[in-house]
DNA sequence: TCGATGCTTCGGTGGCAATCGAACTATGAA
DNA sequence: TTCATAGTTCGATTGCCACCGAAGCATCGA
């Protein structure tokens, strides 16, 4: 039989639900009481709630103490998530007032476990205008030279070979319409900007903080 | 502001509205009637699901005399479809009785514009192990060899640099699990297929028959 | 053992949205 | 002009589901 969207859809289709779904975007485990929070209701409403999500298969829930951790269950997830994100940011907007919160998001933020927003894009251009990624028909590729520089920079290149993952990957971001870079590789830059220290993650929220030492370091390192 | 996922979700999150899109998944145009009979609801209740789906901006309208032509409104929509068949397929199964219509869809169905199912899986396995696209790190590139084998077959390779399109792409397949040829060359492909006569699609489904004659050519062009 | 915190279960309430019957408008055919 | 078909608008009904208050269970720290 064919499957049923509908379920899926509705499990999205709730303001309190998709809140939560938009918050664990941020790749980070969080707790049914920093859910409830962040999207506005009791934590008997989301103790409902999340029990759906977790039966509906789009999280997972870990049992550490007396708390519970919730994650999406997966990346084939976070790219539902992801898509749908895109395609009602390209719907007829009713933008109201943007805080200084959604600032820093639209700037630097975590898209579940790459960067995205304007710096986000911004790497991706100099990534390729500097020849270490080639977009040919919608399809990315590291060149030799960029699979050198990358290797140089401690990236485990041989790594890529045990995942099915692509390797670098296009996707499509909805605050700026343009692509930034995600996959495997673009895991890997975010994780070691965050090593390195040069940027740390807002606790909560999406948004990643760049040191103004770290913004420099982080732009001359990929060449922009 | 962010994005209203809720939204998109509630929009998709209706069983007819989702029945709606399904049907429509077929790439075909379809009238209100023939819709509502697809999601077996009266006209007038489809009619103000179709309104909410142009509203919503999931699909268009084309007036043609006293009909009203609906379809998805773009490619962007058909794969966020289709990935949401992917992730519901792969949930936990509640699998009741599968009617013949449904042996024909797994056995060869149309995925918006290109061929799924059975019969889709073997075709791209065919053209893998016939060294004429390469599956890498989940990336799919046509070979020097692949190329030279669609242009003989009256494929415009020109007419691939100028649409934004990607050549080929894996398709994960919510019958099969494993992957199909989408992408630019897909839809050749089908297209292809369906000039020659050697398949039609189905009037009233998505399923795609092929003729005893049409498969075997079918098969022996592609080497399989 | 006791209180505090994190989460859940239960029951009742309220609101929204899908549904259809009936009546209406538009297009086409005879 | 008249009938048939395609689609819409309106109003009333219905059922589901998000929501919260209250009470309950579980874990932790003292």
């Amino acid at each position: 039989m064919e499957p049923n969207i509908a379920y899926l859809g509705a499990l999205v289709g709730d303001a309190a639900r998709s809140k939560m779904l938009t918050a664990l975007m941020s790749g980070k485990a969080l707790t049914a009481t920093e859910l409830s929070l962040e999207a506005n209701i009791t934590p008997q409403t989301a103790s409902s709630h999340l029990m759906k999500l977790v039966d509906g298969e789009l999280i997972i829930v870990r049992k550490q103490g007396r708390h519970k951790y919730f994650q999406l269950k997966n990346l084939q997830v976070a790219e539902l998530i992801e898509q749908m994100l895109n395609i009602s940011a390209s719907m007829a907007q009713t933008s109201i007032a943007t805080g200084p919160t959604d600032e820093r998001l639209k700037r630097s933020r975590i898209c579940y476990d790459h960067l995205a927003g304007e710096l986000g894009v911004q790497l991706f251009d100099a990534l390729q205008s500097n020849g270490w990624i080639v977009e040919a028909q919608d399809m990315l590729t590291l060149t030799q030279l960029g699979l050198s520089f990358f290797s140089e920079l401690g990236f485990d290149t041989a790594a890529t070979k045990k995942t099915r993952r692509p390797l670098c990957k296009a996707c499509l971001d909805w605050s700026e319409r343009r692509s930034h870079l995600a996959g495997y590789l673009g895991k890997w830059v975010l994780t070691d900007a965050l090593a390195r220290q040069w940027a740390h993650q807002d606790l909560d929220s999406r948004a990643i903080e760049f040191t103004p030492h770290g913004l420099k370091a982080f732009k001359s390192k990929y060449g922009f």
